[in-house]
RNA sequence: GCCUCGGUGGCUCAGCCUGGUAGAGCGCCUGACUUGUAAUCAGGUGGUCGGGGGUUCGAAUCCCCCCCGGGGCUCCA
């Protein structure tokens, strides 16, 4: 059975002659308002399994009226879906039987007559649901979607495998095995999303970083901006600034040259519209006096515009160009803007790497990848492996990926996914993606690491060998993702941490506040901003509570700003020169963790746990009292 | 973009169904209390109820349009 099912303002029809095969009927003409139009083909294969056929359809049918929210149903018989038609008797049962169905679930059913010529007249809503085709068939499992836009394009669908810990092969992966195959929880997430999977039976809240977001003082949505636009206040400045440093000294070690380049393009270069067309309704566009002008989605323009003014020779090579892309824009559907994790306006870090050939291209690909992976070590924030290829490329390349993946499981001791796609249809032949799985199972995805063999000869990037110039392959790589999904991967995985029962926090290094300072009595208020004094003096950013609070209070006030080491000071630590510190990681709601140390110590321990990573000073006032209140 | 739920002091929310002068907690301010590990007590301040239009003698409440946010679709080079 094949069906095209058409949301429509309206569908009439008048019968204009008979057939042979034509059913009696008072039914010459017809018209209904609103309505859920379905053209139906009966096929030969459905004889023999009618009345399975009959109930998928129904379901279908139900499924797709409840989604669009329509009570009217045109059932309107449709020959020339299907090439391989049933006996016309059976197709008359069974298009009665529908009509018949919906009727008694209560749907104004309009049913145009079988075997007749028919003059129709319909008006399509056009919203994205409004047109969808479904084959259905007698089996009892769920039918598969094509949305009306695929089918033109590709019979191949792309494939997704797995590569287990344990196994050595390939093993395809599909809706009914994949709970048994993958049992890396996180990794499963990965595979369901790629499947298209929807899992009903989770009800979904609010994302936890999106009540962290503003709670923190990190940032929030500027009304005043176009949606997907945020603001940051003064700890989520010094949390993206923090996180620029981290990459910007990553992306040196690994022989990246940062630069700058403009934020909008002028449409008129013919290589920048090619490029961006590819990229279709989601982007910025706007005309100034007589250009019409674009806002990058990426940063591959200006660094592409810059390489294609250079003069490269081969021993340049690998030649990295690594630009923070503040910002990127993309205009996203509007129901699709989510927190920090779909924006329209977002924080790319993004290097792109001229290679000789596809050799070097290879092996800064491997480099690159491991350069990722270690951005999920330091940041804590654990990733999830998919690698993509053209099958072509794959057959090719079978060894060096499965050396990549094997190295990867040692390490990590997880499986990846592999997805092949029957033919190319980007601007890449491979890649890979990491993503953190958020608190409802969703992937984040996150780093990337590409191979572009389309866009050197786009914009005109040459390498000049001797006589010779030939256009390099060029990766894509973000070592992170965006920043603003960086850090909600960041409070997703805090929530999760809060859940499994310890207390949320950032790590030490990007907690805006990583001492505060607590005086008992008001007689200890100069001794604690004497140690106050002497950690900031020694590059920690601290603070110091001179309110007019309980101690009770302040330290409820520590706890909720996530504040890694509390310092009470009282009698006993004046007199004995020593501090007692609250340490978060260690504690639980229930039971806080104390532990005994001098001034020295604290540091030392501060300096070890943030060793490697980058330090920028705390921009607010010492004084809590002093502190502005954002939120 | 579609469907759906929501927007009420700085924050979290009640009131809306059944129209009749806007409520609570937190914060903030003031006062009392010399306070030892997750909220000390009392008083006070604070709101054109997201915006616009309509119905009505009267609208936070009912109706329409728009903006913003959450969820579900669809999308994600």
């Amino acid at each position: 059975m094949k069906i095209l099912l058409i949301h429509s303002d309206y569908l009439e029809f008048k019968v204009t002659e008979k057939t042979k095969i034509a059913e009696d009927t008072d039914t010459l003409e017809g018209r209904m308002e609103d309505c859920l139009t379905v053209f139906m083909a009966v096929e030969k294969e459905d004889e023999k399994n009618q009345e399975n056929v009959l109930k998928n359809t129904l379901n279908e049918i139900i499924k797709t009226a409840e989604n669009l929210k329509v009570n009217n149903i045109v059932v309107y018989p449709y020959a020339h879906l299907s090439s391989d038609l049933a006996s016309p008797k059976v197709a008359r049962e069974i298009l009665v039987d529908v009509e018949r169905e919906l009727k008694e679930k209560n749907y104004n059913v309009l049913r145009a007559p079988f075997g007749w010529y028919k003059s129709f007249k319909i008006s399509c809503k056009g919203h994205p649901l409004s047109e969808l085709s479904r084959e259905i068939t007698g089996d009892m499992s769920s039918p598969e979607e094509i949305s009306i836009d695929e089918k033109n394009k590709e019979k191949k669908e792309p494939k997704l495998y797995l590569l287990d810990v344990e196994g050595e092969e390939l093993i395809e992966l599909d809706r009914k095995k994949i709970n048994k195959i993958i049992k890396d929880e996180e990794l499963r997430a990965l595979a369901i999303k790629e499947l298209g999977i929807k899992d009903s039976k989770e009800d979904k809240r609010e994302p936890p970083h999106v009540k962290y977001i503003r709670e923190k003082e990190i940032c929030d949505y500027e009304p005043s901006s176009d949606a997907g636009h945020f603001r940051w206040y003064p700890k989520g400045k010094l949390i993206r600034d923090l996180l620029q440093d981290y990459i910007y000294n990553i992306v040196i070690e690994n022989g990246g040259m940062p630069v700058e380049t403009p934020v909008m393009y002028n449409l008129e270069n013919k290589s920048i519209k090619e490029h961006a067309d590819k990229f279709g309704e989601r982007q910025y566009r706007f005309t100034q006096g007589n250009k019409e002008l674009m806002l990058r989605f990426a940063a591959c323009f200006g660094q592409f515009m810059m390489k294609k003014d250079m003069y490269i020779l081969p021993k340049h090579l690998p030649l990295k160009l690594y630009e923070l892309s503040t910002y990127s824009f993309r205009y996203e559907q509007r129901g699709e803007l989510v927190g920090l994790k779909r924006l329209r306006a977002f924080t790319m870090p993004d290097m792109h790497t001229v290679c000789l050939n596809m050799d070097q291209a290879m092996k800064e690909f491997e480099n690159q990848f491991w350069m990722c992976l270690k951005t999920g070590d330091d940041l804590n924030t654990p990733y999830s492996v998919i690698f993509r290829y053209t099958e072509d490329f794959f057959e090719e390349n079978k060894e060096w990926f499965f050396k990549m993946a094997k190295e990867y499981r040692e390490k990590y001791g997880k499986g990846v996914l592999l997805e092949l796609i029957p033919e190319r249809s980007h601007y890449w032949v491979g890649k890979v993606d990491m993503a953190v799985i958020d608190t409802f199972g969703r992937p984040i995805e996150n780093p990337t690491v590409q191979i572009d063999v389309e866009s050197a000869k786009r914009f005109n990037i040459k390498v000049h060998d001797g006589n010779k110039e030939t256009y390099p392959i060029i990766l894509h790589c973000s070592p992170t993702g965006s920043i603003e999904r960086v850090i909600c991967g960041l409070l997703e995985r805090a929530f999760k941490d809060f859940e499994k029962g310890s207390l949320p926090m950032l790590p030490i290094w990007l907690s805006p506040i990583q001492v505060r300072v607590i005086p008992v009595f008001e007689n200890h208020k100069n001794y604690a901003l004497g140690v106050a004094e002497r950690l900031k003096e020694n590059s920690i950013r601290v603070d110091y509570d001179d309110r007019e609070d309980s101690v009770g209070k302040k330290i409820r006030n520590a706890g909720k700003d996530w504040v890694p080491y509390v310092v009470v000071i009282g009698d006993e630590e004046v007199e004995n020169n020593i501090l007692t510190v609250t340490i978060r990681k260690k504690s639980t709601l229930k039971k806080s963790f104390k532990e005994k140390m001098t001034v020295d110590e604290l540091i030392k321990r501060i300096k070890e746990e943030s060793k490697g990573y980058p330090y920028r000073p705390l921009s607010l006032p010492i004084c809590c009292s002093l502190h502005p209140i954002f939120k």
